[in-house]
DNA sequence: ACTGCCGTGTGATAAATATCACGTTAAAAT
DNA sequence: ATTTTAACGTGATATTTATCACACGGCAGT
C-alpha cells in the first residue's frame, strides 16, 4: 500500500503482521508502528466515506490475513452495530496515541534512546531474538549502521542487549 | 487541558484558537497544530467511549468559544445524523494526517526547514504578521534561541521573512 | 580451499545543533 | 531622564549525529 492508491476496503489483519512506516523525499523510511492480529487499520477505515487515498506505506512482513469490508458497508456497519463502532472508535483512539508516543520518541529523545524504544517495540511484536541488521534498524530509525552499531556495542555492554551476526537479542524487562 | 483529565464533553470551535503541543519530561514543549473556527478536537470525541483521560496539551491562545457535547450524547448522534457522523470522521481523518506530516517533518527534515514549515503554519493560522518571539519559536520547535536567531537572519537575506522586535512578517507565497 | 559478498567494528573527520558568554538595542518602568 | 528589563546578535565551544575510509571475519557459492 502505497501513498495514492485507493482504498476500497476497510482492513483488519486476522494474521501475520504488517509494518507501516514513512516514506521521505529521498527515499528515507521511518518506521512507525506493527498492525497485527486483531489490528485494523485506522487509515483505511476513515478513508472510507470517500475512497480517499492512502498517505502511508504498509507492507506485510509475514505471510498474512485480512478481512477486507468493503467501504461502502461500513456506514451501515457503525449505524447497527454498536461493538463494531465502539471497535472502531477504539481502533483510531489507540493509532493516534500511538502516533503522539512516537511524535515524543523523535522530538525529545536522541538516538541512543530511540533505539531502545524502538527494539523494545519490536521485541513486544516479534519476541526477543530480533532477526535484524544494524542496517535495517538504522534504516527504520532513520539513522545509519555506525551509529546503531556503536550505540548497540554500548547497550550490550550494559547487557540490556546481546548481539549475534544478523539478530539482536532484547535483554530488557518483561514485555507486558 | 492536561494529559490525565477527563473529557466529559466533545468539543468544538465556535471562535477564536487553540494551540495543541506535546510535552516533554523535562518541560520541553512540542507543538503540534491549532484549532480554529469549524474545528473540532478529535481526541475529544475520540474518548467519549469510556471518558478517557487526555494525553495532549491545550490551550487557548485567543478568547475562545466552544461548544461542548456531552459525550454520553456522542453515541446517538453518531448513529441519527449521518451528517454528523461524516464531520467526525473527517476530523479524526485530518488530524491524523496532520499528525503524520508533524512526524515527517522531524523525522526528516533540518532545523531551515522545520522553522520555515512552522513559520508558513503559523502564517496561515495567524496572518503574515506572526507576534512571537525567537524565544517563543524556539520553544515551539524544541531548538534553541540562538538557533532561531540566527536561521531567521539567513531567511531575512534570502527575503523569506522580515524581522521586528517581538514579531516576525511572512513574506512567503500566498498562503493557500 | 578459494573467492567474494555482506555484516560488523572503528578511527578520523565533517556537519548540524546546542550551549555558553557576553554585547547591543529597544521598549517599559520608575 | 535614568534605570531596568526583555529581545536580539554573535563568536567560541561542546555535543550529537552523520559520513568517510578501511579493516576484519563469517558464510555461501563455486
Amino acid at each position: 500500500m502505497k501513498p495514492g492508491q485507493f482504498f476500497k476496503y476497510a482492513m483488519l489483519i486476522v494474521s501475520g503482521r504488517v509494518k507501516l512506516y514513512r516514506e521521505g523525499e529521498d527515499g528515507e523510511e521511518f518506521f512507525m508502528y506493527f498492525l497485527e492480529s486483531g489490528n485494523a487499520c485506522a487509515l483505511s477505515m476513515m478513508c472510507m466515506a470517500r475512497s480517499q487515498t492512502s498517505t502511508i506505506m504498509a507492507v506485510a512482513v509475514e505471510e498474512t490475513e485480512v478481512i477486507m469490508i468493503p467501504i461502502q458497508h461500513m456506514d451501515t456497519l457503525m449505524k447497527n452495530y454498536s461493538e463494531w463502532y465502539h471497535f472502531v472508535i477504539e481502533t483510531y483512539r489507540n493509532r493516534f496515541e500511538e502516533l503522539l508516543t512516537v511524535v515524543d520518541q523523535i522530538a525529545f529523545k536522541n538516538m541512543d534512546e530511540r533505539l531502545e524504544w524502538y527494539l523494545k517495540r519490536q521485541a513486544k511484536s516479534l519476541g526477543k531474538t530480533l532477526p535484524l541488521t544494524h542496517q535495517q534498524i538504522a534504516h527504520d530509525i532513520n539513522s545509519s549502521r555506525e551509529v546503531v552499531s556503536r550505540l548497540l556495542k554500548k547497550m550490550e555492554k550494559t547487557g540490556l542487549v546481546a548481539m549475534e551476526r544478523n539478530s539482536i537479542v532484547w535483554m530488557g524487562e518483561e514485555l507486558e
